[in-house]
DNA sequence: CTTATATTTGCCAAATAACGTCAAGACGAA
DNA sequence: TTCGTCTTGACGTTATTTGGCAAATATAAG
């Protein structure tokens, strides 16, 4: 499993020397599944990433970003055509967008 | 849910005149359950991919990339940032080539 | 309209995957 | 060693996904 956002959670909890036990007990969860999430065994709830960036003092848009690509890379990665794969999404996203915008 | 693949699939099959029942039948599963995989409601497993794209006479490794692309949108296609994230993704998958082949 | 065939939908039970916790172990610092 | 922290595996629980059936709805032909 992919580790983008634990190894970010990571960084930032080490970089301000707080334990795993603190995170864990503000998110009301075991200290085992925050280190499960840091160690990319489990994956954070998405209401979680907001206040572990609230606690972290990151930006809550830029840790989502990291957990939502961490579910796509775990989808992908293993594909030998990863990368044209995300190419055929984005161009799939802007024709949609263009749909709603009706140009 | 998404409907790259589906659509495709549809497609392929109309443009060959067969019945749904007829692609149901060598994947040996039920018609509704191909007729839900090509409305996507419900998702073809990979095996079935390689025997569709051989029954439509179609490229596999190009069908199967819809059929991942459908996966990859359905995940982040609600995200306000989607673009960003495949690009973040994008970027991850190269990095990881690179440890790879030690360059 | 009536019949035959094709496609679609709703619902259920089985299968699978993801979850959180506990208990035990590993690791480093004091 | 002891303490606090972190990590791991096993286990039971919950959520999601799956395929099939039956019924409903098209679509086509007579």
């Amino acid at each position: 499993m992919s580790t983008i956002f634990g190894n970010k959670l990571k960084t930032l909890r080490e970089g301000k020397q707080i334990p795993q036990r603190q995170l864990a007990s503000t998110l009301e969860i075991d200290t085992a599944t925050y280190c499960k999430i840091e160690k990319g065994d489990r994956r954070a709830k998405r209401e979680q990433v907001a206040i572990l960036a609230d606690l972290l003092q990151t930006d809550t848009k830029e840790l989502l970003r990291l957990w939502s690509a961490d579910k796509v890379y775990d989808l992908i990665a293993d594909e030998e055509e990863a990368t044209q794969i995300l190419n055929l999404v984005a161009e799939n996203i802007v024709n949609y967008k263009r749909q709603k915008t009706k140009i």
